[in-house]
DNA sequence: TGTACATCAGTGAACGCGCGTTCACTGATGTAC
DNA sequence: TGTACATCAGTGAACGCGCGTTCACTGATGTAC
């Protein structure tokens, strides 16, 4: 039966939010668009009348996670900045590998993306440069600039290969997948020393 | 028809080699066992002769893969060590990254190892001990043994961050995807400069 | 405001396809005598 | 050495299954008059 204007809105939006979650979970190629649809309490049928098929479902998905993720922790109170050391703690912590739909679309995706269509990577790409901006944007200003973005760079592929590693080596031995998180804390945080570091960082804050 | 003894350790070999090749290019859940038994000129039924399911193919030739690259590169002559630039340069390359097929099975399987069972991630856990230890071989023997242990799974983590980015951005922006290796790339030289810079590294030394 | 009807979001069964795995069968191998 | 036969690596068709996608149909919506 026909729907609201507004209902269909809404049903769109759920599809993302539904293949948002579930694709960072269980990765593009690991779940139906049968189980997307059914989590958005929809059906297959009519979740073709809004995307084209599942390549265009999985970037626009990614765009939408990533664009909410991103101006939830940066647009609502830029003078509460979060420091580089806020993006360690949440990106190499147990809980973002263990749980990855908790977390940043880009770093959940990442690996994948190189198997999927043009439409994705470029979705991905300009998540990429976003993300990396953000990094960036906290480093301590040292060096030139080509510099701080290059160490920004570093920090991303870091964070994605660290848990991609961590991921790979957990159901094999889970203490060697702790003991690489830490590790590579470790040397980021030897790279990027807080400019004041005697100053609390507020803890408890969140990313994307 | 049974066959010879010999021939039937050749058949394994071939299809331990076929796999490895064909899960490092399209991904373990990327290639059907009827592509990899075609390749190695057999039919699937002899496959599973040889195996007990696909997951078990998959760790067998995960590990036989890496040791083959690993052992190439370390054993035969241990006074031509290779230098932290080799890796620098293998590793971080568009020629990796345009053809994981050539390169080391931890590179190209890394990320889509969490997803997979127990076994791989135990055969996945090994291969990044070994690998690590290899790199943290050759860095300068700066700090103390933790600070390198650490050093040496940062390196192997962007490695794979590199890789899987580079990868995701380069159907849709091939000069970004070039760019971010070559930023990796000069941050970590910056980390680990060789012990004599003035002498020049034996080019075309090739990696697992 | 009331009525007739075209629109179209959503349904859910069906489609074709490729997957991992199984199995009855084949026939050369390699062993027992 | 020669012969009879059990073994078993390999064949290839078949199986069940889940996938992405399609499509005839439904019926409330929202518009035209």
């Amino acid at each position: 039966m026909k729907v609201t204007k507004e209902q269909a809105q809404q049903n769109r939006q759920a599809l993302l939010e539904a293949a948002g979650r579930l694709f960072k979970k269980h990765g593009i190629d690991g779940i139906g668009v049968a189980d997307v649809s059914r989590e958005a309490g929809l059906t297959p049928g009519a979740l073709y009348k809004h995307f084209v098929d599942k390549q265009d479902l999985a970037a626009q998905a990614f765009s939408h996670a990533f664009r909410l993720g991103f101006d939830r922790v940066n647009a609502p109170r830029p003078e509460a900045r979060r420091s580089i050391d806020t993006y360690l703690r949440v990106y190499l912590s147990p809980r973002i590998r263990d749980d990855l739909e908790a977390g940043c679309p880009l770093i959940a995706t990442a690996c994948e993306t190189g198997r999927q269509g043009e439409q994705l990577s470029q979705s991905f790409a300009d998540a990429f440069v976003e993300f990396r901006a953000g990094v960036e944007s906290v480093l301590p200003e040292t060096g030139d600039a080509a510099q701080r973005a290059a160490l920004a760079s570093l920090f991303v592929a870091a964070f994605v290969g660290a848990n991609a590693i961590s991921r790979g080596v957990v159901k094999a031995d889970r203490d060697l997948a702790d003991e690489v998180l830490d590790q590579i804390r470790s040397v980021l945080v030897g790279l990027a020393p807080s400019p004041e570091p005697t100053q609390k960082a507020p803890s408890g804050t969140e990313l994307a």
